[in-house]
DNA sequence: GAATAACTAGACTGGACAGTCTAGTGTGAT
DNA sequence: ATCACACTAGACTGTCCAGTCTAGTTATTC
C-alpha cells in the first residue's frame, strides 16, 4: 500500500522556490502588499503552479510562516554551560539581542503582530517557536547554573523572563517601530551588559 | 485682517465623527481592512465629505493616529511621589501594565508595527508619545525618589529602561500576538510585583 | 436674498488582484 | 508508447476600492 504516484510528481524544487520567494516578499511587503502573480514571477513559475501547490493565498502564507519557524528551530542550544555565569549570560544576552534585531526577525514579528487578530494560529506558532522556546532554553540554562552553584535562583522560569524581557529594551522597540535614530550596536551592547550586571546582583552567588 | 470665512464653514462635529469612526475601524481592521466608503457610512457622512476634510486615505490615517496620540498625552503624571518607593513602583508598574494590555493600546501597537516600514513618521510619533514619554516620566520619578533617599541609582534613565521593559514581559508579548491562554490578571500582577522586588533589591537604599 | 461653500447621494473610472479556465507542452511511471 | 499529471502562458471573471464627478440641497455670511 505504497503511495500511488502516477504521472509526473510535483517538483520539490519549484515548491521551495515558491516558498522562498513568497517568504521574502511577505516579509518585505506584508501580506496585502504581495500578489500571487508577483510570487509566481519571482519564483520563476506560473501562477497556476502556485495554486496547485498551495491552494490559495492564505495557505501559502501559512506555509511560509511554518517553514520559517522550522528554520528558526534549528539553532537553539549553542550555549556554553561551562563558562562563569556572568560571561555566559553576557554571551547569551548579546546573541539573543542580535537575533532579535536582525531585519528578518523584526519583519517577522511585525508581520505576526499585524495578523495576530485575523490569524491567531500563525502568531501562536511564532510565539511557541520564538519567545516561548527561548524562554525554555534559557530557563534550562539557568537551572544548570544553579546546579553548578554559579547562581542562586528560586524560580528559574521567572528569572528567565526577567532577563529576556529586560534585555530587549529600547533597541527592540525602536527596531520594531523603524525609528530612525536607533541606538548604536555599542550602546545596545552596553545596555545588555548593564542587564547582566543587574541580574548578577540579584541572582549571583555571593563570593 | 480676520480670517475670510465666506460661505458655510466645515463642520467640526462631522470631522470628529469621521476621525472617531475611522480610528475605530483602523484599530479594528487595519489599514487595508478599511474602505473609505465604510468610514463615510460609519460616520454618517458622505464619502465626498471625507475627501474634502482629509484629502486621501493616507492623510485620514495619519490624522487618526495623531489624534489618538494627543489623547494618550493627556493622562501622564498621576504619580504619587510621596509613597514609599516600593509601593510607588508597584502602583506605577501595575498601572503601566494595565495600560499596555488594554485592547486599544495593543491594537495601536500592532497597527504601528505593521506600517512602520511604509510609514515611519507615524510609528515615530507613536514612539515619542508612548514609550519615550513613559520612559521620561518614569526617569523623573526615579530622580525624585533618589533625591528623597528612597532609591540609590546612578543612571536613572538606564534604570527606567530596566524597569519598564522588564515589566512588560510575557503578558505584553502574548497580548500583541493574540495568544489564547494569556496569563491571568493575577499572574500578571504577581509578575509585576516580582519585578518591583528585583528592582528594589538592586536599587533600594539599604535599611 | 444673493453669493459662497459644505454637504448628500449615487454614478462612474481605472486599476489591482484572487482565483479560474483553456489549450498546449513537458515529464515521469508503467 | 501511453497514461496521468505537472507545468506554462496568458486570457478571463468578478470583486473591491481609491478617488472623481455630477446634480441637487443646505447652511452661513454679507
Amino acid at each position: 500500500m505504497s503511495t500511488a504516484a502516477k504521472g509526473r510528481p510535483k517538483s520539490e524544487e519549484k515548491k521551495e522556490a515558491m516558498l522562498s520567494a513568497a517568504a521574502d516578499l511577505f516579509l518585505e511587503n506584508g501580506y496585502d502588499g504581495v500578489s500571487m502573480d508577483l510570487v509566481a514571477d519571482r519564483a520563476g513559475v506560473s501562477k497556476q503552479t502556485v495554486y496547485s501547490h498551495f491552494g490559495n493565498k492564505d495557505a501559502l502564507f501559512a506555509s511560509c510562516v511554518t517553514c520559517k519557524m522550522e528554520e528558526y528551530g534549528l539553532g537553539p542550544a549553542l550555549l556554553d554551560h561551562d563558562l562563569p555565569a556572568r560571561e555566559g549570560l553576557s554571551r547569551i544576552g548579546q546573541h539573543f539581542n542580535a537575533l532579535l534585531l536582525s531585519p528578518e526577525a523584526v519583519r517577522m514579528k511585525r508581520l505576526m503582530c499585524a495578523h495576530a487578530e485575523s490569524n491567531p494560529k500563525l502568531s501562536e506558532l511564532f510565539y511557541q517557536a520564538g519567545p516561548a522556546m527561548m524562554k525554555e532554553i534559557f530557563a534550562d540554562y539557568l537551572d544548570r547554573q544553579v546546579a553548578r552553584g554559579q547562581l542562586q535562583i528560586e524560580d528559574t522560569a521567572l528569572a528567565a523572563r526577567h532577563f529576556l524581557y529586560m534585555i530587549q529594551g529600547d533597541a527592540h522597540m525602536m527596531a520594531l517601530l523603524n525609528i530612525s535614530e536607533a541606538p548604536s550596536a555599542k550602546e545596545t551592547d552596553r545596555y545588555v551588559e548593564s542587564c547582566v550586571e543587574l541580574f548578577m546582583t540579584v541572582y549571583g552567588t555571593k563570593g
